[in-house]
RNA sequence: GCCCCCAUCGUCUAGUGGCCUAGGAUACCGGCUUUUCAUGCCGGCGACAGGGGUUCGAGUCCCCUUGGGGGUGCCA
């Protein structure tokens, strides 16, 4: 499962002193969401290209919104996109620990320095005196800044605050000059020091904020390169003016742009309990709902590295290994775009006929454990049969459909009205006729094999010169219980000739008693 | 409200002053292939948000307007 094919890397170049290192740093709140998996591709394809190091780090430091086992589902479902990591959980390294919830001690180590260099302060206002504080400004001017109190509170009053219980936070002292963040794919972006406000670093709970934590981790884990997502622009200049404070360096900072539903809203984990209200299929949203979707993670890949970045020439096909080769910063867009499935869907009916058979049968294998699909127990020798017979499928889910009904107890195949009706009972019974002669046929074939049977079909249609439609689509709706399998052949084939049979009898029966 | 970012077909995008009567993909429509559903092949429809500049020349540079997005949390 873990990608065994290793990508061909180059080996790290000797020639650059500080090599290339980046991060992928979700917080445990639930499944890989789509968005946070380009993230981590893009971040993935600059490690790898320049042969640099990919860290993963989980950033639980918010204890009210930790969700259990999201971490080994987060890791799942990277694992199953093929992209793998240097350091983190599961991989080890020297710069850990890599939960930040571990890194309390560190934090706190360098709150004491920003504490007592005076680039930090305690500040003692509840959070609700803060609300009453915002609520107040938005009615007045429409927005609130955290005035900096004067004097500010000392460091022995805020010890003293915190024994007595009351809930104590820390903020940064922010400067008072403007602040310049370069970033490789807005370029330089400049805010006044008016616009800045001292912002909380610890949390009246001891926990680090965002913030904190994370300038700290990207500085103690030397990460040189931070790719993230446009909501992130703003938190740049904080983070930088923190850098400062500490005496860390600033990595580089890219800020890509933000991927949306096609109308135009936020792609949100909430829109799948929306539809469902509204009667509607949920929307895949995270990387699994795709993943059980029967979507292929190469497709996946392909797909949401174009979103946001494109060589500039025409070609739309890569692998994961060619998107590694072709990728540069440079390149990545500024627009906002809008996921389209639909064309999702096309990247994924290409890579179903592009992908090597045994990836596939990984991946179909995957798709029916993880569904816990009657298919499961089928032997790879099936699985592969049943791909050749599905050839042309769009996801796997349609090739589900297909197949689906060959691990169906005979007695339990239920019959499409619909196609009963038109294939079967139409014109007076046409269909069935038709069946009951087919049958005959069918019980005196020795040699049952898709090319056999289909021989039988075809000569049939000759002797009664009629379409091949007159003759297959009565035996599919028999033995499939709808229009739609794989080759009339190939159908039966795969039923075997009791089963073939006994289905159809049934249907027959059925009939007879209706 | 204030601050920041963005702006080419419905959607993803190419385009960095003349190669653009704007290219590709997807979607959609039509045709072909076909024993069902798909696939595949061929063709068609379809965009530079608006207004001012700069320039011999603007999708490409500048300004304004409009539109979209983000930030303004003891979330990340």
């Amino acid at each position: 499962m873990w990608s065994s094919s290793r990508l061909s890397r180059e080996p790290s170049m000797p020639s650059s002193p500080e090599p290339i290192r980046v991060r992928f740093a979700p917080s445990p709140t639930g499944y890989l969401h789509i968005g946070g998996a380009r993230t981590i591709l893009f971040n993935w394809l600059v490690a790898r290209k320049a042969g640099g190091q990919m860290v993963l780090r989980i950033e639980d430091t918010d204890q009210t919104r930790h969700v259990e086992d999201s971490v080994q589902k987060i890791l799942d479902d990277l694992r199953w996109l093929g992209l793998d990591w240097d350091e983190g959980p599961q991989a080890g390294g020297d710069l850990g620990p890599y939960f930040q919830s571990q890194r309390l001690d560190i934090y706190n180590q360098y709150l004491q320095q920003l504490l007592e260099n005076g680039h930090a302060y305690y500040a003692l206002e509840t959070p609700q005196e803060l609300e009453r504080m915002r609520e107040k400004a938005k009615k007045e001017s429409g927005g609130f800044r955290y005035p900096r109190p004067n004097p500010l509170p000392t460091v022995a009053q805020g010890l003293l605050a915190k024994r007595e219980g009351k809930p104590v936070v820390v903020r940064c002292k922010m400067p008072n000059d403007d602040i310049t963040v370069h970033d490789s794919i807005l370029g330089d972006i400049t805010l006044s020091a008016d616009q800045f406000e001292d912002f909380i670093i610890q949390k009246s709970d001891g926990f680090p904020t965002y913030h904190f934590a994370c300038v700290i981790d990207d500085a103690l884990m030397k990460i040189t390169h931070v790719l993230r997502g446009q909501e992130h622009l703003m938190n740049s200049h904080k983070h930088v003016a923190l850098q400062r404070a500490l005496g860390f360096p600033t990595p580089h900072y890219g800020h890509m742009p933000v991927i949306f539903n096609l109308d135009g809203s936020k792609m949100s984990k909430r829109d799948k309990e929306k539809a469902v209200k509204a009667g509607l299929p949920p929307p895949e949203i995270e990387v699994h709902d795709f993943r059980r979707a029967g979507f292929l993670p190469e497709a996946i890949l392909n797909f949401i590295a174009l979103l946001g970045w494109s060589t500039g020439d025409d070609r739309e096909t890569y692998t994961l290994d060619e998107l590694m080769q072709a990728f540069s910063i440079k390149r990545i867009g500024k627009t906002n775009a809008k996921f389209d499935r639909a064309k999702l869907l096309s990247f994924n009916t290409d890579w179903a006929t592009r992908l090597p058979l045994p990836k596939l049968l990984e991946h179909l294998k995957d798709y029916a454990t993880i569904n816990d699909l009657p298919m499961r127990s089928a032997t790879d020798d099936l699985f592969i049969r049943l791909l050749q017979a599905c050839a042309g499928f769009r996801t796997f889910t349609d090739l589900q459909k297909k197949i689906g009904f060959l691990f169906v107890d005979d007695e339990a195949i239920e019959y499409d009205p619909k196609a009963v009706k038109k294939v079967l009972a139409k014109n007076d019974g046409a269909g069935y006729s038709m069946l009951e002669q087919i049958r005959a046929k069918l019980e005196t074939l020795t040699d049952w094999s898709g090319a056999s049977i289909d021989a039988l079909v075809k000569a049939l249609c000759e002797s009664l010169d009629t379409k091949m439609g007159n003759v297959a689509q009565p035996i599919r709706v028999a033995v499939s219980g709808s229009t739609v399998s794989p080759s009339i052949g190939e159908t039966l084939e795969l039923l075997g000739k009791n089963r073939t049979l006994q289905r159809i009898d049934r249907c027959l029966a059925i009939r007879s008693t209706s």
